[in-house]
DNA sequence: CTGAAAGCGCTAACAA
DNA sequence: TTGTTAGCGCTTTCAG
């Protein structure tokens, strides 16, 4: 072990004023308002703080100014056991989306004796945050009542209530599912399955939603089954009485990726070849899904986008004082592979934009 | 869209003095020195600060501390197409760790034209965090070297080379995959394959010593085959060849749980019952492996362990001025699951503590 | 054990 | 277009 050095002490928007030859005042608007400045003194100035290194003080510059340059997300609690494998990439959106905004994203976790908003309350007091992004949201969410009253900004993922605030992105689920049926219905499937959680989660309703719109839409003939929890034995045993029985269904639409991998256990278990005697998708794109043999057809959610219109709809509230007053829905993409066997090509679907 | 009401001003440190009728002074020791009250008013002021909800406004207190009570972490690259199904795990268990010590996590990504090191001046230069955590860190790494000359605490996932600062933790991957095998010889497999990916970083180099230090001890037949690229495609066809050539193995140990995945598509197109007629054994534990049928026995990374050491090492800098002269080799655990078929009980291992 | 004074580095408001 | 003044909220230092 050995004694660190502290280092040195910065420089400050004084040295710079100082080998300038101006004001303090003038660094400072050479950095946030330039266009006060005369051409050739900006351009002076902008040569020395660069040569210089200097760097605006961030506590500083937020003292002062109030905004800190920084948007808190509280990371949804996770299953040490059965992670969430998409966790990376909507970090890697959000913290890309921010940064282009030239905001951190801060991680946020409550712990385990707190409330959900008590952490929230301890980065507002203190003023750490210029706002909130949320994910997970539930129609009736405690967070997003407890930020809307002290009317602090946040932009969610997932739907609201009607009576509750409509600042909210969510993706298009019954439209996507909608279309994985038509894409089935177009190979020529007639009986089809859907494999559901008995889960009351919004999105898990979203995606039965879809199902059963989508088999009413083409005319085929659906049902829907239920596996109880998720323990990966129960999906193999539902799946595989589904698949012995009278009537067998030529596909099946599962409503999340785990739930497709059941059904690959239990179609080969009872011989079945999937692609070829069975069509299977499943929903999420994990990054497993492409490696599986065959490869899953599954909806990709677009991450990217997600971020992209959260983090916009987040800045706005924070800078103009706009709060968005409606929600938006962001079309999924479909993911054609090998296990939903041969398919006419999709239409191309155009949606409204943000 | 609704304009937006500011929110209230935040109650000060002010506020609170003139509620307890003392100095400010007085407040702020009841937070950051209690053992200078009295006992009784150190209590009064307690109450009063929890009842106006009292919070210190982080920026002032950074500004005239210098403590930020921040750590950056500069996420890793994350190819879209193929994304890391830890990353959610990793981050959950570096915030827990950063939380329990006051600390909050800033992700930071740099942009795609600047350098990797260019980000991290950023923030140094901002003075926006005390300290960073790096990971996926190689023997010569720049932002190791960078931080390091510049006296920055960092402290790092992945060994770094023998010249390099050595303040690093990383996994026991040599010792994990040499349990590995010895947990196969115990179960009498004598011919043992390494399924590697034509890959030269450090953690995969690791994975292969392990391989073969193990098979020495235990005196067997092992033999490495390699992939280029990590084409599914081409696992499989790789893997096909071996198991039909001469000699085939028994047990298969796969570098990562990726390639475990194509040794079981290999397999079944073999006619081959995994756990059964071939034993297989994969690298990381990503969420999927517990739902193969049959589930992958591989080896799970301390991901909580790795945070709260690089938690501890990073804030023992940050506080105290130490720098740990010496990396740390965290041990791995290996779950046991179907596919490594029967198998004898693995001998319980102590390890010295960091 | 408590209080008073000073100032961290910056930018808003205003004056020149 | 530039400079001056003031103060954001807090903690360090030093005096009582």
């Amino acid at each position: 072990m050995e004694t660190y050095r502290p280092r040195a002490r910065g420089v400050t928007i004084e040295d710079v004023a100082r080998a300038a030859g101006v004001s303090r005042q003038t660094i400072s608007n050479a950095l946030n308002a330039p266009h006060r400045l005369k051409a050739e003194t900006l351009e002076r100035v902008t040569a020395l703080i660069e040569q210089l290194g200097y760097r605006p003080d961030q506590s500083a510059r937020s003292l002062r100014s109030g905004a800190r340059r920084i948007i808190a997300y509280p990371t949804p609690e996770d299953d040490p056991a059965n992670p969430n494998p998409l966790m990376g990439g909507f970090l890697e959106a959000v913290v890309s989306a921010a940064g282009e905004a030239g905001y951190h994203i801060l991680l946020v976790r409550p712990n385990p004796e707190q409330e959900q908003t008590r952490a929230l309350d301890e980065l507002i007091a203190a003023r750490t945050v210029d706002g909130f992004l949320l994910s997970d949201v539930l129609p009736d969410d405690a967070r997003v009542r407890h930020l809307a009253r002290q009317g602090i900004p946040f932009a969610a993922f997932g739907r609201t209530a009607p009576d509750q605030p409509q600042n909210w992105v969510d993706v298009d689920t019954v439209q996507a599912v909608n279309d994985l049926v038509g894409l089935l219905a177009a190979a020529g499937h007639q009986r089809i399955a859907f494999l559901a959680s008995a889960s009351d989660l919004p999105w898990m309703g979203h995606r039965r939603d879809g199902f059963h719109s989508g088999v009413r839409r083409h005319g085929l003939r659906g049902r829907e089954i239920s596996v109880p929890g998720d323990e990966p034995g129960a999906i193999v045993e539902v799946t595989r009485r589904l698949l012995r029985g009278p009537d067998r269904p030529t596909a099946v639409v599962a409503a999340s990726d785990w739930l497709a991998l059941g059904v690959y256990a239990a179609a080969r278990a009872e011989g079945l070849d999937i692609g070829a005697d069975l069509a299977v998708t499943g929903f999420h794109d994990m990054p497993v899904t492409a490696r599986l043999e065959p490869a899953l057809t599954t909806v990709r959610l677009p991450l990217r986008r997600i971020a992209d219109v959260l983090v916009r709809r987040l800045l706005r509230t924070v800078k103009d004082g706009v709060v968005p007053q409606a929600g938006v829905l962001l079309p999924c993409e479909i993911v054609v592979r090998a296990s939903s066997g041969e398919c006419a090509p999709l239409v191309e679907r155009s949606y409204d934009s943000i």
